[in-house]
RNA sequence: UGGGGAGUCGUCUAAUGGUAGGACAGCGGAUUCUGGUUCCGUAAGUGAGGGUUCAACUCCUUCCUCCCCAGCCA
């Protein structure tokens, strides 16, 4: 550590870090993650996750994961399931503070009846449709109901019998007493509690009526003694409420703090157009490797370290924009070209006889497993007279600029041999099947004892000792890199090739043994991840994780 | 037209009255048995006007643009 480089510390920490000065809580931090068990998460949330958890790492403190699980119609188990190995799997623990809504529904009740004792709610017996009406409009005050006035001792009785169920769904409802002329909508005399019949995921059917979000979410807060509650710029206006009830209850007081959620270029991240997609079977399933969910892009082959790299360079600030999916590439290159160990794999395969090799034989060309990590070590990789090379990495007429194989030109193939191109062999409509070449045995490793150079190395695969499994070519999901914006439907927008699947790629005999979950580079080719479904042992299936870098294109495309 | 927020390189993000900096993307180059990686260099920004000040992204003021809010969703 030569340098103190310090990060520049964004507002939330900026407001901690005052808070920790002034001794606000005590000198304690204390975060949550909140999620409702309604879907899968997606990287969205992993922004949120890694802010949570990461400032507990930080500050040496806590994170509590909590379900935010008040409404029994939305939620299930599976979801709750998910959630949990999504967030251990982004690397983060919460330890023995796993906690739901739900274990606070008696507490949120002995609340709710304080405030009634207090003149602070009351019940409202108008329907849905009333309660929309009278709430007035962004520039009209709402109208106060007439049960607004209701003694404590009726609101009381009647608040206890909409629990007990007394009365049918949606006929009455609990409301705070604020202020129907308030600015703040979310002041004009806020629900509470709605009667529904619902099986509960994990209360079945001991209530029969619900804390609404903003009601419950302080109070957890509040109860689990959170210090910094962070949330997204959409619960701004929720603030003054959120502060209210506190207020009114007189108890433990957590702040409230917004930032801004992320936004993905080419990315859709609404749980709404996620589950449209799902649905209409545009996506096989919630973790399709397509999908920006933490379990489509786990399946894709992203890495924990990659997104929670990506979430610390997104940035917090309250500023909302959309950031670019080349940062997240960027970020998952940068992980993998540390730890995926390089292998041989044609995906196009063209085939190249070596005339002037020994028919039948075959020999072991020793291959590094990544340049970046010595440890990873060597292994060997079998050469013989026929093999497969990339058709791409073939130009009859070689474009300027374009520096692999030509006819009469020179090149390398990887760790073996200088290769020449002697004959192209077409068939009778004019495609090239074959390519006839010599090699060189004195340039065996892949340099010239006569010093002379090639300007390309290409990749190859042994014809006779190639395996063929299933490789699945993934692409963004979208064309547009603002999905929908044009005002029209998002699905219009799908990119309909974004995905390929590839049966008759060659690849080197080692990548038969592949397993399920095991990362890999295909030199000058793309990582790729083994599918941790659909694998089987001997017969593994490689999907595209992220190309690789790809400076020829660009030159190609320039014309330059 | 009510209320709440936000405007800094193409994108994301710093600078909190004192040299507008970083990252990704771009462009140029070096190294390279991956047109990968790495390294070096380069261009590019304070929404607009007015004011305060020796000095303004920062303070004041007028305006403009964008986002959120009328669920018994979260």
């Amino acid at each position: 550590m030569s340098e103190m480089e310090k990060k520049p510390r964004h507002f939330i920490e900026q407001v901690i870090d005052e808070d920790l000065e002034s001794g606000k809580y005590d000198g304690r931090v204390h975060t949550r993650f909140p999620p409702e068990p309604n879907g899968y998460l997606h990287i969205g949330h992993a922004k949120s996750i890694c802010l949570n958890f990461g400032l507990a790492v930080q500050y040496n403190s806590y994170c509590n994961l909590r379900f935010d699980d008040t409404n029994p119609v939305r939620e299930e188990e599976e979801y709750v399931k998910s959630i949990i190995e999504d967030v251990r799997w982004l690397g983060f623990d919460w330890e023995d503070r796993l906690y739901y809504a739900s274990d606070y529904f008696q507490q949120l009740y002995d609340f709710a009846c304080q405030l009634v004792e207090s003149g602070d709610a009351y019940v409202d017996d108008q329907s849905a449709e009333e309660i929309r009406k009278t709430r007035g409009s962004l520039t009209e005050p709402g109208k106060e109901s007439p049960y607004r006035n209701r003694s404590v001792e009726e609101n009381l009785d009647l608040f206890k019998r909409m629990q007990s169920g007394e009365f049918p769904d949606g006929s009455r409802v609990l409301r705070a007493k604020i202020d129907m002329e308030a600015n703040n909508m979310n002041m004009r005399d806020p629900v509470m509690y709605r009667i529904l019949r619902a099986t509960h995921h994990r209360t079945g059917d001991d209530w029969c009526i619900y804390p609404t979000y903003d009601w419950a979410h302080g109070l957890e807060d509040s109860i689990e003694r959170i210090t910094h509650s962070l949330c997204t710029l959409e619960f701004e206006d929720h603030r003054p409420l959120y502060d209210w009830y506190l207020e009114a209850l007189d108890v433990y007081r957590p702040q409230q703090i917004e930032f801004a959620p992320l936004n993905l270029s080419y990315t859709l991240l609404s749980k709404r157009m996620l589950r449209e997609l799902v649905e209409g079977g545009y996506v096989n399933g919630w973790d399709d490797p397509r999908m920006p969910t933490i379990s489509g892009l786990r399946r894709r082959g992203f890495t924990p370290a990659s997104i929670r790299d990506f979430a610390s360079r997104v940035g917090i600030a309250k500023r909302e924009g959309v950031a670019d999916v080349g940062l997240l590439e960027y970020c998952l290159r940068q992980d993998l070209n540390i730890h995926a160990e390089r292998r041989m794999a044609v995906l196009d395969p063209l085939k190249v006889v070596i005339k002037n090799y020994p028919e039948g034989e075959s020999e072991e060309l020793e291959a590094i497993n990544n340049p970046e990590n010595e440890s990873a070590g060597k292994r060997k990789v079998p050469f013989s007279r026929e093999l497969y090379i990339e058709r791409e990495d073939f130009r009859e007429d070689p474009p300027k600029k374009y520096f692999r194989l030509a006819p009469g030109r020179e090149v390398r193939l990887r760790y073996a041999y200088f290769l020449k191109c002697e004959e192209v062999v077409k068939d009778s409509s004019g495609e090239i099947i074959e390519l006839h070449c010599i090699y060189d045995p004195e340039t065996k490793g892949g340099s010239a004892p006569d010093g002379r150079k090639v300007r390309g190395t290409i990749h190859w695969v042994s014809a006779q000792h190639a395996v063929s499994p299933e490789i699945r070519l993934y692409d963004r999901l979208f064309r547009s890199s603002k999905p929908g914006s044009g005002g029209g439907d998002f699905k219009a927008d799908i990119n309909t090739n974004s995905l390929e699947t590839l049966k008759d790629c060659k690849l080197e005999p080692s990548l038969i043994d592949a397993r399920a979950g095991e990362h890999f580079q295909f030199e000058r080719v793309g990582y790729f991840f083994v599918d941790p479904l659909d694998s089987r042992e001997g017969s593994p299936i490689f999907n595209r994780t992220v190309t690789l870098r790809d400076k020829w294109t660009k030159i190609e495309k320039s014309g330059k």
